[in-house]
DNA sequence: GTTTTATGGTGATTTAGATCATCATTACTG
DNA sequence: CAGTAATGATGATCTAAATCACCATAAAAC
């Protein structure tokens, strides 16, 4: 589903459109017209990509690299609401349904991306129905996402939380039961809804269970039976 | 946004698809062919109109009623994450991004919906750029409130909660600051992840804070003010 | 290199809200 | 119409996790 590959897909210097997934719907000719209206950017971990409120003029597709998606609410409390990475889109969303960014987004490793304005994709998904068929199946995954991460919230409590989230980490981000995460402890409590504290306290009782070692940011799953167990358990 | 008015937008009895919203974007053939794959159903209270891990034949369009989303998780604790009234699809994500039903659905009154096979839907939409482009609008919307919900959850404390529901009932369900809700405690508790208790007890300070007035299911907002500021300071 | 600022980590305390137990009331059902 | 089941309501108790208050490193900045 989502690809988040350690490595850039972006090959052919001379075109921005990398030939690549849902860019294979688009005819040469709509790459071209798609092009003109990408920008490429690199950021460095902690810029900010776009921020809640403003106007959406662009939506962003991660070429390498990982960046966060987030709400900041009241006072300084932020939930993170998902990563993107290589392969994926971020405000698509509100592209489609929102004059502007609902969320803001930040670079958690340095990051390549397309930043494309919105309105030129939109007009070629408007003529390409293939294309925004794609671009359907991926608005339904996010929905499908999220609405699991809402059920996760609201029942599960915090040990089934952070086997989740090393689910996530090793399934879909780093794809590896080895991994280094390059989020904080603090970003890493914003991705399961909950403190720094709490967060290091679970990992701590799995490392004493032997469930996972873990060494700073360097994480190993030691029991991926124990791990999926208490993910279901909640 | 949704269209949650109270009656039916169905009109000519010898065409199912109704001359509405998204449906405008359709021609004339393409009305029939769709029609060819509808089935008008109608529904009581607790009926099930489709059920998690089911596999997703349809996409649900309420005509009249209203039917709750739900997912059933560990133990018999559920969650209810939206309402669908007449005018708005469900399981839309699931037919573009599963193979199953994602999460239940259930009605909360008797409903008429009509079942529409998402074979013919996504045809339809591959051919028709404008159909499709409304179909991302209200998948990016449907992103977009659940987005908010998450944040919600993970953010706003019990009172803050309740408000953001009886404003969801008040500005989006019933349209109307004076409402009969036809759901119960229970199944207003699912909506915002508490339990039935919690809920009662915070209405009741609504009620004797003079914020609401409250009696069986009968409710009418006589500070919109308080639940305004209740809602936002979470 | 030394100060300052982020981050990681821990224990003690507090608290919101879940859970448990019980009863009243309403509404289905035979 | 009695009897059972579902719902609404309240009080007492318990608990998971937030909060608070630190300190230890690690990384950045001067």
């Amino acid at each position: 589903m989502k690809d988040f590959s350690r490595n850039s897909v972006y090959s052919d210097p001379h075109n921005l459109i990398p030939d690549d997934g849902i860019f294979n719907y688009l005819t040469k000719e709509e790459k071209l017209r798609l092009s003109a209206g990408v920008t490429l950017m690199t950021f460095e971990r902690q810029d900010i990509l776009f921020k809640q409120n403003m106007p959406s003029d662009h939506i962003v597709y991660v070429l390498s690299g990982l960046i966060k998606v987030y709400s900041g609410g009241r006072g300084d409390r932020v939930v993170c609401i998902r990563l993107v990475g290589p392969g994926s889109f971020a405000a698509l969303s509100s592209a489609y349904a929102s004059g502007v960014y609902r969320n803001s987004a930040a670079a958690i490793e340095d990051t390549e991306a397309l930043m494309i304005r919105k309105e030129t994709l939109r007009d070629i998904a408007k003529k390409n129905g293939l294309f925004s068929v794609s671009l359907l199946n991926i608005l339904g995954g996010e929905v499908i996402d999220i609405s699991d991460k809402l059920v996760t919230f609201s029942m599960k409590q915090l040990p089934g939380r952070v086997a989740d989230l090393i689910r996530y980490f090793s399934e879909e981000v780093y794809k590896s039961p080895e991994f280094t995460v390059s989020l904080t402890r603090q970003e890493m409590a914003e991705l399961i809804g909950t403190t720094k504290e709490s967060l290091i306290r679970t990992l701590n009782e799995f490392k004493n269970d032997k469930i996972i070692d873990l060494e700073g940011k360097h994480i190993k799953i030691l029991s991926n039976d124990l791990i999926k167990v208490l993910s279901e358990i909640g």
